[in-house]
DNA sequence: TCCCAGGCCATGT
DNA sequence: ACATGGCATGGG
């Protein structure tokens, strides 16, 4: 079982609410609360984190080696901590769009995470035309009905958490259970069932698929075999589990900003494959090629936050 | 009541 | 190639 597989993802190390689901991305508090505690959770084993200055990582428990891996390395690969922020628009971006530029100051500390391809890839395809809170309570059904529970002990207090389920406990799930899980809609779990099935008969294997430079046509081509995956799941499988940052998925927020802030009249018309893959084009221009996804996510909740005064992540 | 939420797919022109 | 409706449900 590889080093992913029970990553969880908590909002506050001091006050444990909410788990995040696999594919949101991680904001630094970059407010007040720049001292905060965060932690994680790899192999069971709590992690606790904070975010210096430069929105590095430290690692605050001790060296702790896992399957031959410290975490600390696990840890600054995770939050993508080489990625250089500065680099990832187009050089001219600053002079064309410099009301758009001075706004996304506040979201810098944005990473994008490096999340494990199979969880990834199924709560994604859980994310289709229904709000988040819809999402959120899917991928959390899937994980207390599928998963493992465990629990772990924290500032005394224990804490019950499950891991994400494994291609074979999905491949086997009745139809009818699993669609409790999936806002009864049969036809995304029957999907997800045929997903996890192609996975454990190796048709499908996501680790090579992102060990691999396959160009991004063909991998997002290769993914949208699946059924119940288009190329906006695709490319946020990409983006968020195979860590391909110049994968830059459109959805209905970042069609709005195309037009609003980039005047695009292609975002004017509805999405459509041929559209799509025509924003993905524009959105080049404008973004460096190479981490248009990134740069994307980044446009994508100063979006949300900013103009449709939306506050989640 | 109506519309939209981090879409995809089958069907009809 | 494009438009439309079904899938599903909750919240503004």
């Amino acid at each position: 079982m590889d080093l992913y597989s029970h990553i969880i993802k908590l909002k506050s190390a001091v006050d444990v609410k909410e788990s995040l689901f696999s594919g949101q991305s991680f904001l630094w508090d970059n407010y007040e609360n720049r001292n905060d505690y965060y932690m994680t959770v790899i192999k069971r084993i709590p992690i606790i984190i904070r975010q210096l200055t430069d929105n590095k990582v430290e690692v605050i428990s001790d060296s702790i080696t896992v399957d031959s891996i410290l975490i600390s390395d696990f840890i600054n690969n995770y939050f993508s901590v080489n990625v250089d922020i500065n680099k990832i628009y187009a050089e001219n971006f600053m002079e064309l769009y410099p009301d758009i530029y001075s706004m996304l100051n506040g979201y810098y500390s944005l990473r994008i995470l490096r999340q494990e391809p199979f969880e990834t890839m199924i709560s994604f395809m859980c994310a289709q035309g229904i709000g988040m809170h819809i999402i959120r309570k899917q991928v959390s059904m899937l994980k207390k009905f599928y998963g493992e529970k465990f629990s772990i002990t924290f500032n005394g207090d224990e804490i019950i958490l499950y891991s994400f389920p494994t291609p074979q406990q999905l491949a086997n799930a009745d139809l009818s259970q699993l669609s409790l899980c999936t806002n009864n809609n049969k036809l995304r779990a029957a999907n997800i069932i045929l997903a996890a099935k192609s996975v454990v008969e190796g048709k499908l294997d996501l680790n090579i698929l992102g060990a691999s430079e396959i160009p991004l046509a063909q991998l997002r081509n290769t993914l949208c075999q699946i059924r119940g995956i288009g190329f906006k799941i695709a490319d946020c499988i990409a983006l968020f589990g195979l860590g391909r940052f110049d994968a830059f998925p459109i959805d209905t927020h970042v069609k709005q900003y195309l037009g609003t802030w980039f005047k695009s009249t292609t975002a004017l018309r509805s999405l459509t494959p041929a559209n799509y893959l025509i924003l993905d084009a524009e959105a080049r221009t404008f973004l460096n090629p190479d981490f248009a996804g990134y740069a994307g996510h980044i446009l994508f909740h100063c979006w949300r936050k900013e103009i449709k005064k939306l506050h989640s992540f």
